[in-house]
DNA sequence: ATGGGCACCTGGCTGC
DNA sequence: TGCAGCCAGGTGCCCA
């Protein structure tokens, strides 16, 4: 956090709140603030009494006589205050479309995945090239598509880039409407877990057996990230 | 331009 | 019981 940030907030209004990949953006009257939640980040509406917990990091007090209050126990997350555009902003600027625009299609995939030498489970993490796929849903989408995630990116035939664009947006959809993953300790702002976590067919079933074909689920590290998938299921 | 690896930080779990 | 070691939801940056 940026400790200018009490003085050059103070008095600002929020005028919207809006979401660019996992950045949430607060648009005030003369600038906007970038709020990545980082991997174990949540924000609570709370009264503003209400006494700091441990890893409360932020409370952004409101007049209302609410505070948004920041915890973030691995302090992974990070809150930036940007003037002009906040999409020209160096952190949003090279952002890849969303994966629910139309602007994120078979077409553009295909593009963006020939001639890359990098597994096909790191190009779809890579922000530049999608956003919102991280390490949980990276193995369910290549499940769902049938990849296995060593793969090379430029490996992948037409119709498994069609596969994947329609498993990436299947994936993130149905996570989102039933509130998460939640694996340890993520909770929503409304303080309840998320339960996507029961719907997934590979992440964390090492050992376990597929949901689909009853193959023993494999892991290894692929970027330093844990990988999970079905050797049956997925070519 | 691309790919690989490290860094940031803290807590929880496992195994000795 | 104590403690070292390892692992974890993300992503920016540096170097080859």
């Amino acid at each position: 956090m940026d400790a200018r940030l009490p003085q050059m907030l103070a008095g600002q209004r929020v005028e919207s709140v809006d979401r660019r990949a996992k950045y949430l953006l607060l648009r005030l009257t003369h600038g906007t603030v970038l709020w990545h939640l980082g991997m174990s980040g949540s924000l609570r509406i709370v009264p503003s009494d209400l006494p700091a917990d441990a890893h409360d990091h932020i409370d952004l007090a409101l007049t209302s006589g609410h505070t948004v209050r920041f915890n973030d126990p691995r302090r992974f997350g990070s809150v930036i205050y940007a003037t002009g555009d906040p999409n020209a902003h160096p952190l949003l600027a090279k952002l890849a479309p969303e994966p629910f625009d139309a602007a994120f299609n078979v077409e553009y995939l295909w593009r963006r995945s020939r001639g890359r030498k990098v597994s096909i489970k790191q190009l779809i993490m890579n922000g530049q090239v999608v956003t919102g796929v991280g390490n949980i849903y990276a193995s369910e989408v290549l499940f769902q598509s049938g990849i296995r995630p060593r793969r090379q990116a430029s490996s992948l035939k037409r119709d498994e880039v069609e596969r994947l664009v329609k498993s990436i947006r299947k994936v993130l959809s149905q996570a989102i409407r039933v509130g998460g993953t939640t694996l340890r300790d993520y909770v929503n702002p409304d303080g309840n877990p998320g339960y996507f976590r029961q719907k997934l067919f590979v992440y964390e079933r090492a050992d376990e057996s597929c949901r689909n074909c009853t193959t023993v689920i494999r892991t290894f590290t692929q970027g330093q990230r844990s990988t999970y998938y079905c050797p049956t299921c997925q070519r």
